[in-house]
DNA sequence: TGATTTTTGGACGTATCAGTCCATTTGACG
DNA sequence: CGTCAAATGGACTGATACGTCCAAAAATCA
């Protein structure tokens, strides 16, 4: 038998989402299927065949971001020392908000709110969302174990998630280089973690 | 003498940054000039006599409403009680990150920071940047009266930040309805005020 | 009222981009 | 090596938007 039907070339689908992914993030929104095509080395036909029009191309790349973004962000088995937690949290956080090529899809997600609503909202549930209801999960959890004295875990969530993006998150957005010293990380974690616990000790 | 030469229509111009503010918050930066100008009733000539291009409205959206944005943070004349004078600034923060139209342009200096980067330069400077240099100030004078103990000015004024504006600032990036209820808006301020100080009590 | 300038609105030129079409080439597989 | 599907690339359509031009209308002041 000859080629199968729908047998199309796996390793060209990767490229040219990897090849979005750049472009977009270079670019924003406004960046042509063209350009994309060309960074892939691929033709603007194939894209159009593998994804049909550009919003699939953007849902199927968003799908296939989100996970790996949040994926770190697992709560370990609570140490003794809430800090350590917490700290660990905070450094995860602090990494995904200093990852480029993360908020390059933030970016792209903010530009087309507009006209693809329904995918800022997946966005939103699967990133921000999600990574919240985590944290105030651990919070709640460590109340009822007496380690800790969060009274409303979603808000307290919130303000450890705020403490963390700070304006990091601006700067990401605004396209302005953001600096990713892991040493500055490391400290940054564990003052969040220091203090977010002191205003929350039992 | 007839009409003098440069006189033109001021609130005609105050129009049209109106409607530019309005429309572009709907539509992007995508937003056709046609479309402002009908919205400011309006020719688009006019627009372009008076802005000369695109890019020249928005600067003068952006110079226009920054100011307007962050001109309510002023620190307050320290009070007696730190956490009188932060659940002010608290309020206040929250009240910008909850105000539609100054998020509307947020967004369209994010959409905009690939093509006119030094726009968004400019906007980080003039809000977040003065924002948390003012809130470092603060915190720096009242350490010094020893009335708190903040070790890292700026810092900390980052992480008060962050608390304040939380994931509302993804929500309201991504389009999505802030709800602004006063009233929670108050009691929420008082949190942030509270717990950031129990952070930094000496 | 008359001189002069702005404003208007609509036509136009140019550019860009999404998405389609199709003849030709490439490459996997029997 | 022959077959058949996928990939290519280049031309094409249609839509949209920036920015320009210009003649006619409106507004301002002497």
């Amino acid at each position: 038998m000859p080629r199968v039907v729908g047998q199309i070339d796996q390793a060209k689908s990767e490229a040219i989402l990897d090849a979005a992914s750049d472009v977009l993030g270079e670019r924003g929104l406004g960046a042509s299927i063209e350009a994309i095509a060309r960074r892939a080395a691929v033709s603007k036909q194939t894209i159009y065949n593998q994804f049909g029009c550009k919003t699939a191309l953007i849902e199927a790349l968003v799908a296939r971001r989100v996970s790996h973004i949040t994926a770190p962000l697992r709560v370990p088995g609570a140490a003794e020392q809430p800090i350590e937690t917490l700290t660990a949290l905070a450094q995860t956080l602090i990494e995904i908000v200093s990852n480029v090529r993360a908020y390059s899809l933030i970016r792209v997600t903010v530009q087309g709110a507009g006209a693809m609503p329904e995918l800022a909202k997946a966005v939103f549930e699967a990133g921000p969302a999600t990574t919240r209801a985590l944290i105030a999960d651990y919070l709640a959890a460590e109340t009822e174990a007496g380690r800790m004295a969060v009274d409303d875990p979603m808000e307290a969530a919130e303000f450890f998630a705020g403490m963390c993006s700070g304006h990091r998150q601006f700067r990401a957005l605004m396209g302005m280089e953001v600096k990713a010293d892991p040493e500055q990380i490391a400290h940054l974690a564990q003052t969040v973690a220091k203090r977010f616990f002191r205003a929350y000790a039992p």
